[in-house]
DNA sequence: TCGGGCTTCTTGATCGATTTAGTAGAACGT
DNA sequence: ACGTTCTACTAAATCGATCAAGAAGCCCGA
C-alpha cells in the first residue's frame, strides 16, 4: 500500500479494468464523463500521477519528444546565437504540438578518422539511450557513426544539409559562397583567407590549400568562395570551435602566413566578430585595410556593420520541427533563402604594389 | 527477418542468453572479452543499434536523461541569455556525466487561479510524457501543477528557488534588492518603478502598490527594494515576458502613471536593456534624469554600461546539474554570491521641486 | 578428492503500460 | 419481436529489455 500506484491498483480502487483508466488519460472520448471523472478523482486521491512515461512509450512506441543533435559540443551551442535561434524557432513547433525536445551531447567526429569500438560507443551513447520519436540534426556530417544508429533505430531523421540523401531544410551555401565571393572580387580581392569552424580542441591553423571544412555547410560555403575567386588560392583557417575566441585566434594565423591578405571571410558571424575584434585590435581598419564577412546575420551583425549571408535561422528551426511534428508536411527538402548584407566591414582592397 | 532485431534475435544469432547481450551493452566487465567482440559483431551485422531505450528505462527505471522547466515558455526562453548561460551550465555536466537535456514547455500558471481538469491536464502533458531522472526548475512558482506531477512521479527535483522547501540552488534576492534600493536611496531617489517580468500575455500594467510577483525571484527582489526604500512606496509594474520589447513598453505605463519616476529596478537586464531603449528614444537621459538597474549581468549590460546585479549564472547550472547528476553532491540547499556592480545608468537623483 | 571461491553465463520473473479483438447491453428501425 | 448498430467497457497478449538468483566450469589449496 506503500509503494507508488500502478494504473492496476488504480484500476482495481476505481472497479474498472486497466484499459479503461488508461483510456481516461489517453482517450477521454472512449469512455463515458463519469467513468472518467470517477477514475481521475480515484488516481489524485491515491497519488497517481498518470501513466508511466517509459511503459507508455514501449508499449505505444511514442515517446513525445524529439531530439536535437549539433554539430559541436552542447558546451558551446548555447553560447552560439544561431544555435539558439534554430532551437527557438523548433521550440515554437514543439510547444504548439505538446513535445518534449531531448537535447543530446554528442562527441565529435571527423571523418577521416576510424573508431575502435569503445570509442564509437562512447561517441553514440547518447544517442543509444535517447527516447526519441524523432531528430534534428544541424551541421553534423553525413557519417557520423550516431546518424547511423538513428537510421538503425529508425528514427526519422530531418538535417540541414543534404549530403548523403534524406529530409533536409538547406539553404544554398554554395551559392551564398559564391555570392560573397564575387563581391569580394568585384571589390577587387585577390588574397583571400576562408575561416572556417569544426570541433578541433585546438588552436586556429592554416590548412593546406585543397582542405575541404569538417562540416558540410562550412565545405559548401568555400566550394562558392573558391569559384569566384578562382584562379586565386584561398588560404583556409580551421579556426577550431565556432566562438569569437576562436575567430580573434584565427587572425594571428593567417597573418603569419600571410600579412598580405586582404579579405577574411568567416563561416559564421560568431567567428567573424571575433575576426573584426582582433583586427581592430590591431589598428587595422575593417572594411578599409581588411575587409571581412561573416554568416547567418546575426543581430549583433548589424551593429557591428558586418558584411554578411542572411539566412532565415528561426524559420529554419520551424520547418525543421514541422517535418517532423507536422505528418501532413511531407516535403523532402526544402530550400531557404539566402540574402548578401553588405554592410561596413566589405570595401575595396587596398593596392598594394 | 525483416523485422526489426530485438534483443533476443541477436541473442540466439550469437547462440547466448538475452542477459549476455545486454551484458555486453551495459556490463562489458561481466563477461568475457571474446564473447562480447562476438555479440557486437553480431549485432552490428544484423542492423542492431543496441538495447531499445524506452524498454531498458522501463526495466532499469533509469532513462539517462534530466528535465529543464523554464518559468517562462520555450519560445522565449532561447532568446534570453540568462536561460541560455544556464542551460549552458547545465549542459556542461550533463555532457560529462553522459547525461541528455530534456526540455519541456510549460503552460504559464497564475497561483491565484484554480483550473478546470482538462485545463490542468494540459498543463501537466509534457511533465507526464517526460521520460526523466530528474529535473531542475527555474524560477517555477512553487504551487506550479507540474511540481507535483514531479513530485507524485518521484522524480528528484532541484530549483532556483528556496520556496516551499526541496533543494535549491540559489542566490540572495531580496539581499541584492535591498543593495539595489539602498544604492538608489543613497543617490537621493524616491519614486521608484520596480518592472517584474511573468508570464503575461499582454500589455505591461501598473500593478497595486501592495502586488507580489508572479515568480519567487522577483518577489523576492522586490522584497528587497521596498525595504531599502521604506517608507516611500515602489511602483510595481507587471511586464509581461521577459524581453526587451516588454521592457520598452513598461516604460509607457511607468510614465503614464507617474511622470516624475526617478529611477526604474528591472528583474532582468533584458527587461532593462529594453528601458534604457524607450528612454533613450523619449530623449531621456539614463543616469541623469532617470536611473536604471537591471539583474543578472550579461556581457550586454557591460556594454550599456547598465548597473546590475551580478550572478553566476552559468556556475548555477553546472552546480543545478551536479545536485541531479553528482550523488556524491548532497548539499540541500547551496548559496551563490551576488555583487551589486555600479555603472553609468545610475547617477544622483535630479531634483523636482 | 573435496569444497570454496571465481568467473561467466542462463533462467524466469518482472517493469507498467497499450492494443486488439471482443462482449454485454442499450437503442433503433421495421 | 428481431436483427442491426452503437456505446462503453474488458480480457489477454504484448512491447523489449534488466534483474536477482542460480548453475556450470575452472582454479586452487588442503
Amino acid at each position: 500500500m506503500t509503494s507508488r500506484p500502478s494504473i492496476k491498483t488504480v484500476a482495481a480502487a476505481a472497479g474498472v479494468s486497466p484499459a479503461t483508466v488508461s483510456n481516461a488519460y489517453n482517450r477521454p472520448e472512449q469512455l463515458s464523463g463519469a467513468v472518467r471523472e470517477r477514475i481521475l478523482d480515484v488516481a489524485d486521491r491515491m497519488g497517481y500521477a498518470g501513466p508511466d512515461p517509459t511503459a507508455s512509450s514501449l508499449r505505444s512506441r511514442r515517446t513525445g519528444s524529439i531530439g536535437m543533435l549539433f554539430a559541436q559540443a552542447l558546451t558551446y551551442a548555447f553560447d552560439d546565437p544561431y544555435c539558439t535561434t534554430l532551437l527557438a524557432g523548433i521550440a515554437d513547433v514543439a510547444t504548439e504540438a505538446g513535445s518534449n525536445i531531448l537535447l543530446m551531447p554528442v562527441g565529435p567526429h571527423v571523418s577521416s578518422r576510424t573508431y575502435s569500438r569503445d570509442e564509437e560507443m562512447r561517441l553514440v551513447h547518447g544517442v543509444r539511450r535517447a527516447a526519441v520519436d524523432g531528430a534534428i540534426a544541424d551541421g553534423v556530417q553525413p557519417d557520423h557513426p550516431m546518424l547511423r544508429v538513428l537510421a538503425e533505430r529508425d528514427v526519422p531523421l530531418v538535417r540541414t544539409t543534404d549530403e548523403g540523401g534524406g529530409r533536409s531544410v538547406v539553404v544554398d551555401d554554395a551559392g551564398a559562397g559564391r555570392a560573397l565571393g564575387e563581391h569580394l572580387r568585384s571589390l577587387g580581392h585577390r588574397r583571400v583567407a576562408f575561416v572556417a569552424d569544426s570541433t578541433g580542441d585546438g588552436r586556429p591553423r592554416v590548412e593546406p590549400a585543397d582542405h575541404r571544412p569538417l562540416f558540410p555547410y562550412a565545405r559548401r560555403r568555400l566550394e562558392g568562395v573558391r569559384e569566384a575567386l578562382e584562379p586565386h588560392e584561398v588560404m583556409v583557417v580551421d579556426a577550431g570551435t565556432n566562438t569569437a575566441r576562436s575567430g580573434r585566434r584565427a587572425v594571428d594565423a593567417i597573418l603569419a602566413r600571410d600579412p598580405w591578405v586582404t579579405a577574411v571571410v568567416a563561416t559564421s558571424d560568431v567567428l567573424a566578430l571575433g575576426v573584426l575584434e582582433a583586427l581592430r585590435s590591431r589598428g587595422v581598419r575593417p572594411g578599409v585595410d581588411v575587409s571581412v564577412t561573416g554568416f547567418d546575420d546575426l543581430p549583433q551583425a548589424a551593429q557591428e556593420g558586418l558584411t554578411t549571408v542572411h539566412q532565415p535561422v528561426r524559420e529554419k528551426g520551424r520547418t525543421l520541427g514541422r517535418m517532423l511534428l507536422d505528418p501532413s508536411f511531407t516535403a523532402h527538402r526544402v530550400l531557404l533563402p539566402t540574402e548578401l548584407v553588405v554592410r561596413t566591414t566589405t570595401g575595396t582592397a587596398p593596392h598594394h604594389s
